[in-house]
DNA sequence: GGCGCATACTGCAATCTGCAGTATAGGGTC
DNA sequence: GACCCTATACTGCAGATTGCAGTATGCGCC
């Protein structure tokens, strides 16, 4: 009998346990690789996850030892199946992002334009990193199968939008970097480079009209 | 006497402060618009920010009334100033997706196509609002400099990201529909279409040879 | 005079994060 | 055979954050 909805990482577990049965420190483990970069989860918390899953009946334990050092194998029960599915039925919530980068952009007028430089360097390193991770899985995934052989054409959608995810941010942090090469400081060029600020606001995609300006 | 670092949120307060005073209800609006889709944050936390910003010494309050409903204005300190320029000298963290609808893509083998078929229709007319919502936010800069004139030039360097994002997630949700456009269920296809799925990962970009396959 | 929406927040339970801490297993090395 | 390092296998705790609900006034409109 569920006692709250499970959260997505909850979800998470629930689905590396459809497969086949796994070790807590196992999934703390899986969950800590490449799939935090879709779905950020910290260690601490993947262990409360399973506790909630056990009690709510949607996975069950059993103890197994090494030696004196015990651990725990969780296994997941039909009810933990139908709670799966039935979350697979319900509508998905947006996308979100958390750019640290682009918060400090917005507000670098407090600060120096090297401020400004070594946020869009360090910013595109770090994509260009990822990017080099996720191409590295998708060759791994291509010449042995992968971890999840059966889930092969699922991850191959997912590591193709990861890909394209860091290459944007890698284009976008190149052009940025362009934009500001030029700037005498963070905080004049509104007045001193206008009609740069507007080319950049409009480009050759269609802007639409309308009166529903949201604002920041 | 700072207690501890503010968080990102904190920081984003501090930067709207720069600028001039606000009220309380004024800030967790202001952070509640556009700038959610690049720092979420539940509107709860960003009043307990102003507390904790207030206990550091950053911000500083008075009250103003409008007949016997009162109101806390918040306005910058010298502290709150350097604490906010200490901060832009700093490291990046890179950014982060929490992406709801990429993690049902992975597990979808426990739920029917039509689950997949509805998650990628769906995030993608997300995805179109969220792009047009922040087409016309080019468009009313471009045309009236905006709520903050004085950083045109950084909104347009942060709004072109945003545009590029949705764009990007788009083009992905396009692409994986035509993917699964032929796929006899959410199972199958790793056998059926093996050969498929390694065009899916080898497509015309570089893919990096490297021991450091990170594993999902 | 009443309705509905905007203003202006606070309380609380549950969850999540970050950091530290505990302890055993297993392999290499001098 | 003693030591060290890394991997395994977690738990405790303080502080931060979320989500939901609740309270109450101001103001325009019909």
């Amino acid at each position: 009998m569920p006692e709250r909805e499970p959260s997505i990482t909850g979800y998470l577990t629930l689905g590396l346990l459809a497969g086949r049965d796994w070790s807590a420190y196992q999934l703390a483990e899986q969950l800590g690789r490449g799939v935090s970069e879709l779905w950020p989860s910290a260690d601490r918390g993947r262990y409360a996850v399973l506790n909630r899953l056990h009690k709510a009946g949607f996975v069950e334990t059993r103890q197994e030892h090494t030696g004196t050092r015990a651990r725990t194998i969780y296994s997941i029960t039909p009810e933990g199946r139908e709670a799966l599915a039935a979350w697979l039925r319900t509508p998905v919530r947006p996308p979100t992002v958390e750019f640290e980068g682009m918060v400090r952009v917005l507000l670098s007028d407090q600060g120096s334009l090297d401020d400004l430089r070594a946020t869009l360097a360090r910013t595109r390193e770090q994509a260009v990193a990822n990017r080099e991770m996720f191409a590295r899985y998708a060759a791994f995934i291509s010449e042995t199968g992968g971890t999840f052989p059966e889930r092969k054409h699922l991850f191959a959608l997912a590591n193709t939008f990861m890909i394209g995810h860091y290459e944007h941010i890698i284009s976008w942090a190149d052009w940025a970097g362009q934009q500001i090469a030029d700037w005498p400081d963070t905080v004049a060029p509104a007045e001193t480079h206008g009609g740069q600020v507007r080319d950049m606001l409009a480009p050759g995609r269609e802007v639409l009209a309308g009166d529903d300006t949201s604002e920041w």
